[in-house]
DNA sequence: AAGGCGGGGGC
DNA sequence: GCCCCAGCCTT
């Protein structure tokens, strides 16, 4: 079909050219930028990863200041982004690298993926980017574009589909400038390839598009269906000191959601749960050997459904009464310097008590 | 090879 | 509701 990568990498040139945002981290390419800014951007949208960027670079302007900061500092400042593994490697990298490396990043796809949080696409973007190694970057555009332009019906996320996908990348790559076909491509799946109703006829490629001529545009990418969501109970204990204004927090550790973050003591349940049930629930009990709770009552009689990608968590607050507190309260001016997933915040800026 | 990991936007 | 987003890590 592209006897020659050249008309490939033409056409595509061309439409960036007329078509390319003017993103921050495109104005002055340096490492610890378009690192940052691929970090953020894994699975997250431009339009919701560019204000974090913003506070990033402001707060952190180089990677020392992100190397000296604390996890709990990066995660608050990551908070409500989401997957935030990335968060905790983002900073434990910028320590590598600023402890020992001098802050300077490594300049190959091979070191660069030796880095935790950075993987086989965010490797090639750095590498390309900034160093014009000519690797190709495979990401949810790039299946896209590549598996209708070419009509590749290799379920994408599957060992044999990412290799195929790679390969295919790496044979068009235009290796005089690998960064900007990367971006490009990149930029094309984003702006007009769309997953639903992408603009056919208006398309650069519509003479090249194999999907597009034998009517397949809608059923491409090929990709495997996913599981049903988990369903999850979570009643949080809302302690109040009100002698010391002071509440509980806890972080959550170990493995699942939220790792590092935290939240008011929990007591999951496989059910929604009545005030008697929860008394009786082994989860509160034990909670309540640590202070004496003065009552219980329903905050939100309506659970409030916190929707993931992969679980729905039925949530309700309970608020409890305490005159004990200990080295774990928190005072309720201080809690908004805490990192918590989106559920707790939202709670947190919408009851009274806390409301400075 | 498969599953876990957030939150938001578009339709 | 469902799908997808500049993916990565663990098991």
């Amino acid at each position: 079909m592209f006897d020659k990568r050249e008309i490939f990498h033409n056409i595509l040139r061309t439409w960036y050219l007329k078509h390319k945002r003017d993103l921050p981290w495109r104005e002055q390419v340096s490492p610890y930028y378009i690192w940052l800014s691929e970090i953020i951007l894994q699975q997250t949208r431009v339009d919701q990863g560019l204000p974090y960027y913003f506070k990033f670079i402001s707060k952190y302007p180089t990677i020392f200041d992100l190397a000296d900061a604390s996890e709990e500092e990066v995660l608050k400042l990551w908070q409500g982004l989401g997957y935030y593994s990335r968060a905790r490697n983002l900073h434990a990298t910028a320590r590598i690298i600023a402890s020992e490396r001098n802050g300077q990043f490594p300049e190959t796809y091979a070191e660069l993926k030796k880095l935790k949080g950075i993987g086989d696409y965010t490797a090639s973007a750095i590498a390309s980017i900034c160093f014009n190694e000519p690797t190709a970057v495979v990401d949810g555009n790039v299946y896209r574009v590549l598996s209708r332009i070419f009509g590749i019906s290799t379920l994408v996320n599957s060992t044999a589909g990412a290799k195929e996908f790679k390969a295919l990348a790496q044979h068009l790559i235009d290796s005089d400038d690998p960064g900007t076909f990367n971006q490009a491509i990149m930029e094309f799946g984003a702006r007009h390839c769309l997953p639903q109703n992408p603009d056919c006829p208006n398309c650069v490629f519509a003479t090249n598009c194999e999907a597009l001529r034998t009517g397949a545009v809608g059923k491409l990418p090929v990709k495997l269906s996913k599981k049903p969501v988990r369903k999850r109970f979570f009643n949080y204990i809302v302690m109040l000191s009100e002698a010391h204004n002071s509440t509980w927090l806890r972080q959550r550790n170990g493995k699942g959601i939220w790792q590092h973050l935290y939240e008011f003591p929990l007591v999951e349940t496989d059910k929604e749960v009545s005030a008697a049930e929860l008394l009786e629930h082994e989860g509160y009990k034990s909670l309540c050997k640590k202070l004496s709770v003065e009552g219980l009552t329903l905050y939100n009689e309506e659970a409030i459904v916190h929707k993931l990608s992969h679980q729905h968590i039925n949530t309700r607050f309970w608020i409890a009464r305490t005159s004990d507190t200990d080295e774990k309260a928190v005072r309720y001016s201080e809690i908004t310097n805490y990192p918590v997933p989106v559920l707790i915040e939202n709670f947190i800026s919408e009851f009274p008590v806390f409301k400075n």
